[in-house]
DNA sequence: ATCCAGGCCATAA
DNA sequence: TTATGGCCTGGA
């Protein structure tokens, strides 16, 4: 097992990309060392992610069927918890799922640099949430979690999702004898019930999420054929779904495909670029769209992250104070017309 | 109580 | 093509 760890940290480190990961493990967990900039908090409690729960200091979480628990180390280091009687293949197994996952190979720490130098408006959110990566979602749980993240709240968003995976989804089991339950397939919801999936919570969505399911299923849909697509085809194919819009499209697209042009824009996304960056200009939504894809280019979506995860924790009063003095009236395309 | 929260859809001009 | 109202739900 150690040389294959070893063999591991070569790898990675003569990966054209300089990655420099080097690979440990001991007893029940495998320590990676060496990632460039990694935040586990920041990471998994930006709001791209839903299912992730924190216990103590750890994240517990499936990832292709597979339970994970993780661990941040200092400095960009992390730990993963491995069964201790597990074979050297599975352990394999679990590195590569959490090095794909999390894009560990990739130089982030360069992707921040790059960021600073084309913005400098950016710094802060950059210094607050540091390590911050994009991950690599599955691109079904995405799409329905995402469809049902439309005019909702994030508490009720993975309480919904919780629901639907404990009822329609697979048992797993975790660390120590806990029980995981995997997010349902498209062929598991499609036979659920549109009132099945109305009880989990998901309200008005219940018919976009079985129509979704139907339509994956039964290949009407072909969701993995999106990574063929160019941004722009992709994004049309997706909004051919009912209860997906450019929004939800552009998550699914960001997260899943790791199309980091792509710049969803929200209610706190608008704010906070209204803030920042147009503080009293009258600009459509388009605009925004068009001015962050010229100044972020190819890194858009982890701007947008950043930005998005900087205004919640630490602008929400701000933003709140800001529009609340009427700082939006009149700067959108229309202004409010009193009476 | 009324309002609103990580949008989208169906109408209407 | 762009502007409005309504929508499950539950917490303030």
């Amino acid at each position: 097992m150690q040389k294959e760890m070893e063999k591991t940290s070569q790898e990675a480190g003569t990966s054209g990309n300089m990655s420099g990961l080097a690979v440990e493990r001991k007893g029940c967990e495998l320590v990676i060392n060496g990632i460039s900039s990694f935040s586990l908090y920041h990471t998994l409690e930006c709001g791209q992610t839903f299912r992730w729960r924190r216990e103590g200091d750890c994240y517990e979480g499936i990832v292709r069927g597979r339970a994970l628990r993780l661990r941040q180390n200092r400095g960009d280091s992390i730990s993963v918890w491995i069964p201790a009687s597990a074979p050297d293949n599975e352990v394999y197994d679990i590195l590569s799922l959490v090095r794909e996952y999390f894009c560990l190979d990739s130089d982030h720490a360069g992707v921040e640099l790059r960021l600073r130098e084309v913005d400098p408006l950016i710094g802060p959110a950059i210094d607050y949430a540091s390590g911050l990566r994009l991950v690599k979602q599955d691109p079904w749980e995405c799409l329905i979690s995402f469809i049902i993240s439309a005019r909702n709240r994030i508490p009720l968003i993975i309480a919904a999702l919780n629901k639907l995976s404990r009822r329609f989804g697979r048992p797993v089991a975790g660390p120590e004898g806990a029980t995981f339950w995997a997010f349902p397939g498209p062929e598991e919801l499609s036979r659920a019930s549109e009132a099945d999936i109305h009880e989990c919570g998901v309200g008005f969505r219940s018919g976009y999420v079985l129509d979704a399911a139907r339509a994956v299923a039964n290949g009407e849909f072909d969701l993995n054929g999106l990574s063929l697509l160019s941004l722009d085809e992709a994004r049309q194919s997706l909004m051919q779904l009912r209860g997906v819009g450019r929004k939800v499209a552009d998550c699914v697209l960001l997260f899943a495909f790791q199309r980091y042009e792509a710049f969803p824009i929200d209610v706190w996304m608008e704010r906070v670029m209204r803030y920042l960056y147009f503080r009293n200009e009258p600009v459509t939504l388009d605009e925004i769209q068009t001015f962050a894809r010229r100044r972020f280019g190819d890194l858009a979506g982890f701007a947008q992250e950043y930005l998005y995860h900087y205004a919640r924790n630490c602008l929400a009063e701000e933003l709140r104070a800001w529009t609340a003095a009427g700082a939006l009236d009149g700067h959108r395309s229309t202004p409010v017309i009193p009476g």
